[in-house]
DNA sequence: CACTTGACCTGTCCGC
DNA sequence: TGCGGACAGGTCAAGT
């Protein structure tokens, strides 16, 4: 589910509720989702103070005045939804949300606070999670140590996207953007909307896509994802930020999802096809495919 | 090494 | 209406 766009508009919400309030109870319904022991629940969130919320790549950090954070991935179907007190919202209730009255059959983890508000963890497909570890830690992480840069910053410029997508030339473009360690936070959404955006066919080895193209292709990841963060992510399915409502970037997808439409560009009929064993989408007419594939 | 496949799970949709 | 299979936005481990 949630990739940068989606992560960010969460951590942005978060961000507005949760910085100051004391956390006073903590639940759990399946412990892969929350794979803590219950004494670290006791030892360092129990009475603790939420002091700021972070994202890197798809990694969301809630961190507590013991020192202490959440860690939190979303992977395909997670969310994070605060419901405050007497504002548990029942099905149908006309507030642009996917989600109705809370806990329900996909919530796995609880977070209570002083003041009676709530945040929910749900995850359908349970492979999400959510690990409470020492703030400095973090960064000792398997997977914070090989992630590459943050699109949305100074520091991801044409030369570096250039250099860290040329340590895999001869890999198809596609799995390159998919791999967190070249940059982070582009998912299967945004890979297939920038190389529409750049004219790329997602099955080109980058060895063969020109120094131009592959600045063009930096500067459309930037802006596809900057464009999503506008209007709050994108719901294909279960998405929906920390107030539950959902993002509206699908209606300004251009490729993705959109199989059997034609492409806004040149009218060709978009295809959905399968690359690095994921769907992939793309238009025949304004992508066209490596010559040797 | 680099790439592909399978695993982790549940739910939905499609064809028979 | 039921059943089997394919598929779904992510990542990691294992296999080729």
């Amino acid at each position: 589910m949630p990739e940068l766009p989606e992560v960010e508009t969460v951590r942005a919400g978060l961000s507005k509720l949760l910085v100051g309030k004391t956390i006073t109870e903590i639940n759990f319904d399946w412990a892969k989702s929350f794979p803590n022991a219950p004494s670290d629940v006791d030892n360092f969130a129990l009475h603790a103070k939420v002091t700021q919320v972070r994202r890197r790549a798809k990694v969301l950090m809630i961190d507590l005045s013991t020192d202490y954070s959440f860690v939190i991935h979303l992977k395909m179907t997670g969310q994070l939804v605060f419901r405050s007190a007497n504002k548990n919202f029942g099905a149908g209730h006309p507030n642009n949300s996917l989600v109705g009255s809370l806990p329900d059959k996909s919530t796995r983890v609880i977070i209570e606070f002083s003041d009676s508000s709530t945040l929910f963890f749900n995850d359908q497909r349970k492979f999400g999670w959510v690990k409470l570890m020492p703030t400095t830690q973090i960064v000792e992480l398997d997977f914070f140590k090989r992630v590459g840069p943050e699109p949305l910053t100074k520091e991801f410029t044409s030369k570096l996207f250039r250099q860290r997508a040329m340590r895999r030339k001869n890999s198809n473009i596609k799995s390159v953007l998919l791999d967190q360690s070249v940059l982070a936070g582009v998912g299967n959404i945004y890979a297939d909307e920038s190389l529409w955006g750049a004219k790329i066919h997602p099955s080109t080895p980058v060895i063969d896509i020109s120094t131009r193209k592959l600045n063009v292709l930096r500067d459309e990841i930037v802006y596809v994802l900057q464009l999503s963060i506008d209007k709050g992510g994108s719901t294909d399915k279960n998405y929906v930020d920390a107030e539950g409502k959902k993002g509206s970037y699908m209606s300004f997808s251009r490729v993705f999802r959109r199989e059997g439409l034609p492409c806004p560009r040149c009218g060709r009929i978009i295809i959905k096809t399968r690359v690095a064993g994921r769907g992939t989408h793309y238009c025949p007419g304004c992508q066209k495919p490596p010559k040797n594939n």
